[in-house]
DNA sequence: TCCGTCATGTAAATGGTTACATGATTCG
DNA sequence: CGAATCATGTAACCATTTACATGACGGA
């Protein structure tokens, strides 16, 4: 059994907003944190497990039979506050289309083209995805205590957004000069 | 023993540039790729053992006793092409620092505050180091095939860089002008 | 001679995904 | 009833880092 502290801090965190199962766990981070997180059940169901034997998650009954709604212990609120205290680790960068690009001449201008247009695309998508994100968020009662630091995280992901599309513009730019 | 494609292809591609020895391969992927890969020793040298057992690879006496020079086979080559024409796999977010700042109103302005000066700092300092290296870069010979992409991927730091430094400017001010 | 760097490798622990197995509930 | 979705969990596998062990070579 893994103690990924990368995992309970997320867990603990989402918990934070409100109690809920397992599987509303894994779809409310990949509503909402999407953009710069990402858990699977195989790790939130051991995780929740872990945590709920250290106290710092209590289940209680869930609507459905079987279903177990999990909420945090002020303990577990306590333990939140210290991971969060940690300094954020960033996972070491794979970008496999960058490191395609890098040696591009391998692969030959057209295919290269092909690859910064994907990009491209999958930015546009990221921003109209990003727009709906802040509607919603804007629509929050302005005295929700979340919705400034919500509306940071939309915009790093706006702010990203849009220098990839620019990237790609010059980049298509520059490869429309290139042989093959 | 891991076979891991995404591995192969960096080690294949560097060695595509020149031959190598397992250490100064690391050495050439923490220079170029720095921004975009990493390999550590426990993935570079059980790989290059691989590709050497599959033919792709052949090990030539280095400078060194005892240390071998790493350099591509036909069918190495080949199979790097192989390798680069597959679509690029995207590891899964995880930036500790957005889901800190997400939930924030845990955390508190100050802190936050800090986190993304941090962040911030260590945009300038990628910005600097890119600015090196794109004086390297541009010092090439202009008939070198891999300039061009190499500067392409270097903008692409730029631009990211670049976007960091305007989100966090503007999330400092927002986040002055939040209590705590 | 001793230290720093170059160099190769292995073992253990960790982190994480994927696929699978299982069953309840809801809705058409 | 049957299908989709909600829900929990496990097992196998894959990827990756870290720490360690070992030793050659160059220069102060």
């Amino acid at each position: 059994m893994p103690r990924s502290t990368q995992t309970d801090l997320a867990v603990l965190a989402a918990l934070s907003i409100q109690p809920m199962t397992g599987y509303a766990l894994r779809d409310a981070i990949r509503l909402h944190l999407g953009g710069f997180w990402s858990e699977s059940f195989g790790q939130i169901y051991p995780a929740l497990a872990r945590l709920r034997d250290e106290g710092l998650v209590a289940a209680g009954e869930g609507e459905r039979s079987g279903s177990s709604l999990h909420s945090l212990t002020p303990s577990g609120r306590a333990r939140l506050v210290e991971l969060m205290r940690e300094p954020p680790t960033s996972s070491p960068p794979r970008n496999g289309m960058l490191l395609r690009l890098f040696f591009g001449s391998v692969l030959g201008a057209a295919a290269c083209r092909e690859l910064v247009a994907d990009a491209r695309a999958q930015a546009v998508a990221m921003l109209e995805a990003l727009a709906v994100a802040r509607r919603e968020t804007e629509a929050e009662p302005t005295d929700l205590p979340q919705r400034p630091y919500w509306l940071m995280t939309i915009s790093a992901g706006e702010h990203s957004a849009r220098a990839a599309i620019a990237w790609a513009d010059e980049t298509l730019e520059s490869l429309a000069t290139l042989p093959g």
